[in-house]
DNA sequence: AATGAATGAGTGTTCATTCAT
DNA sequence: TATGAATGAACACTCATTCAT
């Protein structure tokens, strides 16, 4: 009813001409997952996710029903793509000693894991007030911890879980790195005294 | 959803004629933070905080210059508050037993502590983008861990740190209540094995 | 309200394979139709007339070049039948008493006529503001004045068409039934005097 | 959050520096029953109202919490005014001729009531689906007709009533005007035989 | 002939912020 | 000092329409 006008002029640079893109929902969850790590979900937009997909505006909307759902269904992926990693991290643990050090990298690691770090925090935090997504960081919990318990058993499963997790935290927030030593010894204690043998 | 009518001269019933309330900046601050438990940093908006604190908006706006500087500023009153009551927790530890206690209530604890909890995670989650906050995190940590060193060493002092906060986080998303003596049990071996005479 | 997981491949129970379906026109008329009774002008969607008729949206834009001729032929559809229902109403009038049960049962019968009426008054709002649409409307007013004055006479027949079109109009959108009686007596006075024989 | 830039230097024209405008809301108002005349409840548009009011968009969302609430106080507007008008229409109808007179010209007239006629009709259309607006309807229907009784008893002045809103709302839709004999024949024959001496 | 994917314009609405009083 | 009015930017979301298949 209104005139049109300059009816498909703009639109960025690289884009045009993506038409029939498969793969466009997932590069769409994972464009999701990076607004997600730098501007939380206190600062997603469609706009915001559109853009770092370089997809048009109303791609997103198209393929998501709502930003609540798409932020669901990205936070699915996230925990999806990190429960395969997180189990991939222990196929070579053989002795204590290997799980120490998959646990201390995992506390320590750089930049690589700071993704998946903020994003796991984003996911508990807003879990609390969305029963949606509580689904995700249930089974998620259930998930590490079953793959721990494979070393550890399920009681220290459990408190390595937390240490873990609060060590992570602390670790994303603090400015200086603590002393490689101080994580390992944190994670041995929490392990439980060597026994003979083995992990 | 509101509209000059039902703004302007009204205002329920306890408001009108606060000229001059000295508290009024703090009212507005703790306002704040009611509402960074609720929603969370994702939902913090002026005139939520103005109605929450029964204020006029303006009221909000006038006394902090910006939206940021109201999340600050709350936040900051919250790491006091909580600083002051963390550290009363401890009057009357005068054994390992005492802090297992105290601190293993401190991860159980209901909706009380469910309030610090939340703006505790709020928190740092903001924290990390916004140095500011940074500011406030790494106090409060400090101070934590200071306070619990009297008891402890520095060392187990952090990994004590880290346990807490990420029980604290699970007990907070998850539905169902970890035993009690599994709470103590983590406690206790990040304490470290009990000395001879006490804490 | 949708996305691409609830349309695609799905479609309820009785799609599919209609491939080559000569009724789908009319269907899909029939359809937005029924969207201008719930919703008026002010509230036709192709999605909302799609999923009447149960049928693709991109159906809809086949087989209607715009959403304002979908309304065009649809107001079209509806006064064809309506003329014929109309005239179908004076089959069996043998007397001036005759044409008064007929009208005053059209004035005051229920459900049935309530979505002719509501389409009646949605197409007279939307031709004053479309030629197109002012077309079948005079076309409308022609024919049944045509109709009536086959009973009264041509002045007689004018002014009873607007009696009838303001009653219709009222009992729709007034809460209580006005008496059987004064619906007759307003059409018989209407009329004019009864002249000895008959209608 | 976002960098404003250009604050403050767009506009329009003719604007500016009307902050403190008593009247605002009833400009508003007046501005929605004109786009409401043109383009119908199906066409207005909170953008439309506010160019039409010259006035900033923020402005109708500041003064009206929804679309809906708007179209209804315009509506509520337009009754009341409406009714003040039609009342006066009759101060100085002394005669049963001078009350067909009056009643042929408001059927017949020109341009000025043609923005009265169309609202009404909008109004009747959307009291179907909007009981907030029936209120307005049944307040209109009672008073117009009360008026109506004063010349005519309460029977005459439903008819009446039903004959007028028919003929106006064929006058609103038809290209040629009907003669006014006819009208007046028509507002006559619905009054009743003329009584010895008066109205 | 038919339809799912896609897109850009535009909508209602919210809101941080400014400003006159 | 305090606040109601005001405003423009931005947001989530809807939708008519186009197009490749």
């Amino acid at each position: 009813m209104e005139t049109p006008e300059e009816r498909g002029t703009s639109g960025g640079e690289g884009r045009r001409a993506r038409r029939h893109d498969p793969r466009r929902r997932e590069r769409v969850l994972d464009a999701a997952l990076d607004v997600l790590v730098e501007d939380g979900v206190a600062g997603i937009t469609h706009r915001k996710v559109a853009a770092h997909a370089d997809v048009p505006l109303g791609s997103v909307t198209y393929h998501f029903a709502s930003l609540t759902e798409l932020c669901t269904q990205a936070f699915a992926r996230y925990t999806d793509q990190r429960s395969t990693e997180y189990e991939a991290l222990f196929t070579d643990v053989a002795s204590r000693e290997d799980l120490i050090d998959v646990l201390a990298e995992l506390v320590r690691a750089g930049p690589s894991r700071r993704r998946s770090a903020i994003l796991g925090f984003e996911l508990h935090l807003a879990a609390l007030r969305d029963p949606a997504l509580r689904v995700l960081t249930q089974e998620w919990t259930r998930s590490s911890r079953t793959t721990l318990a494979r070393f550890t058993g399920p009681e220290a499963a459990a408190r390595l879980d937390a240490l873990l997790e609060g060590m992570i935290m602390q670790t994303l927030v603090s400015t200086e790195r603590e002393p490689l030593e101080e994580t390992r010894a944190a994670i041995a204690q929490t392990l439980g005294p060597a026994t003979g043998t083995g992990a």
